[in-house]
DNA sequence: TAACTTTGCTACAAATATTGTAGCATGATG
DNA sequence: CATCATGCTACAATATTTGTAGCAAAGTTA
């Protein structure tokens, strides 16, 4: 799958607009799963396996490039971690932590 | 692919927690994309097929189907649109757009 | 009321993406 | 050296997504 630039076509549409170029990246398997477990810290690619508990090493590859690619993740020394761009995004999504609990105990309730 | 509940196993996790829930859903393929799109009003299976452009209506279908088990698309009578729960979600997200703009600079910029 | 349309959606095969396991090359450690 | 950990690739098996066709039900028109 090509990586997701903007000003291009992508997935779902051929305006080029940012944001759908950021909808498809986030929209692939694992890439909101990996940006959110960098954010604990910088890691090794084997360390960011575990942590991914059950992403296979060629999809982590693959995903490392296309958001090494779009500068949100880097390699230093330290191993992979967000870069200023990427913990930028990480921000804006950090609130979908506490909303999920409260999701989940509104799905609980209505359940009942 | 089992719907992505909160307190259960899900891709990605075995924890149980919602926020896992929550990721695996919005990494799935149109489900950030349909959310997306009806924030701009309530649409017809048939309208929202255009406004993704691009998806299947086998897909549309079924992700309509996990986002209303998740409570955060319903069916009224104007067609799909949001629950409160998902326009909670949604303005979580949506400074996404502007964001977005400003990555597609500096990834500009940086390839000059 | 009988012929069109439109709409919501299903069927299903083809195309694409993801997983899982094995393992190789490289560099560090004993 | 021999061993081990790491980063990553290969590749077949599996799962997901697409694309096209089309059906049943609900309007609309004549």
């Amino acid at each position: 799958m090509a990586i997701p630039l903007p000003g291009f076509e992508v997935r779902g549409s051929k305006t080029g607009k940012p944001i759908m170029a950021l909808l498809d990246l986030l929209g692939r398997t694992w890439s909101l799963g990996i940006i959110w477990n960098l954010h604990s810290g910088p890691a090794t690619f084997r360390e960011l396996q575990q942590r991914c508990e059950k992403i296979s090493p060629t999809l982590l590859n693959t995903r490392l490039k296309e958001l090494k690619t779009l500068q949100l993740v880097e390699c230093q020394e330290a191993g992979y971690q967000l870069t200023n761009q990427g913990v930028d995004l990480f921000d804006i999504i950090s609130p979908l932590g506490s909303w999920s609990s409260q999701w989940a105990q509104v799905l609980k309730e209505d359940n009942k």
